[in-house]
DNA sequence: AGATATTTTGAATGAGCATTCAGCAAGGAT
DNA sequence: ATCCTTGCTGAATGCTCATTCAAAATATCT
């Protein structure tokens, strides 16, 4: 596919283009190998993730990943060594993403936990983080990642943490507000229907963000009605 | 993998014990070659679901398929003509018990909403249904149907149904006991939850059955606080 | 500028795999 | 017993792909 890329100068065409998007970053590129050579294995990152959505991680190749950051076939290789370490590479890089935006989202709702719990639902459905693209790219992850360990410890890590806030903030609020659930299971609950609600955004039938994002929102309503009502935390 | 299998021997022992397991089908088998084409068929999807438990989607392999049938390399090409035909009959087969199960679940369960998802809740976590095994395999297809239209289609078709089924029981409990919700959205939070606790089933972090189970049921007496109790319907 | 180091290329290599097919085995029919 | 049908086998084929590497391009240093 797309043989135009074969042609090396269409492919500093394309180079440039993207160069381009990122006028200052090439600047500092330009002195210093180690930026560079971040960059590079950036863009390659951002191929990957590209061909996971487009072809599935069955169908993803070297020569695909290539193609789609305009370089050649044995870059990957000269990045990254081998596919399996850009393949974890890139799941690390969208692991830390998205602990970072939920990290961050927590920050700044400050400490009443119906404000946090909020923020977490809302932070899990946002612009940035809930991409067609990237949730087709985490699916295709776990797909794979019941046989594979590495795979596995990194999607794993991913939710520990996460679970772990939701816990607390459960036994907060059923703290503050009488409620009768037992906290590990409401926030195993919690977890999985925004995790379901991902799953479905992906599967592509008609369910769309704004959806998605009204059904966990009907559903945290529903269960934290001391707390927390459709227009926000109360 | 396993040479031993490929010796003849080897493998016509591993085909005996198989049939003693089935002795009845075994008989009817004998004569009649329609049903021992079946029977066989049957055998090789039950080989493939182990083998994408095992090894994942991508490396699923038909060498491993036939070794896991104690048969030999050339057999599914025979049976089914095609890899791709042979998984796409295992995603059907899946999707036919799935379906199966929770219809038959929902029957039994007789006319009262609260009785019927109550029903359909159990159902989900079924001994029957919810194995690692198959879990894992339903897992292994979700990674793969964004990318092809023929799995998106099967996993798909298995949620419609369902989906409308339990919009009906929300808006008829909605109806019942006067809740403030959506039906469409509090019923895709409903799915959502629960594909999302089969998951994290198979993402092996700590989460069991029974906790699972245990979550589901908690969020569902937080949903319908009216009609349904930890113990049951009311 | 010239020399050196780094990054990139793309053709060659070889491994793994799906698929094919000529032939073997086991019944059943004549 | 012999033939025929059907099911099955496993070696051979050819294709796709990850990986390697010598050579080219480019950047950095002296």
């Amino acid at each position: 596919m797309n043989e135009t890329l074969r042609d090396p100068k269409m492919r500093m065409a394309v180079k440039m283009r993207a160069g381009a998007a990122q006028k200052v970053v090439t600047e500092v590129e330009k002195k210093g190998r180690k930026a560079s050579k971040e960059t590079r294995r950036q863009q390659l990152i951002e191929a990957t993730i590209d061909s996971l959505a487009k072809r599935g991680y069955a169908e993803t190749t070297l020569a695909d990943v290539a193609d789609g950051a305009g370089l050649s076939r044995g870059i990957v290789n000269f990045h990254f060594e081998s596919k399996e370490n850009l393949l974890i590479a890139t799941l690390q890089y969208m692991a830390d993403e998205y602990a970072n935006h939920w990290s961050s989202a927590l920050e700044k709702a400050g400490d009443r936990a119906a404000n946090r719990l909020w923020a977490l639902v809302l932070a899990d459905f946002d612009r940035k983080i809930c991409t067609k693209r990237k949730l087709a790219a985490w699916c295709a992850f776990w797909g794979e990642a019941k046989s594979r360990p590495t795979y596995q410890a990194l999607c794993g890590a991913r939710d520990v943490k996460y679970q772990e806030t939701v816990i607390s903030l459960c036994a907060a609020l059923k703290e503050e507000g009488g409620y009768s659930y037992a906290p590990e299971a409401m926030a195993l609950a919690v977890c999985a229907t925004l995790e379901g609600l991902w799953l479905r955004l992906m599967m592509g039938d008609g369910t769309t963000r704004e959806n998605a994002l009204a059904a966990a929102i009907e559903a945290i309503v529903a269960l934290f009605p001391m707390h927390i009502a459709r227009n926000g935390p109360k």
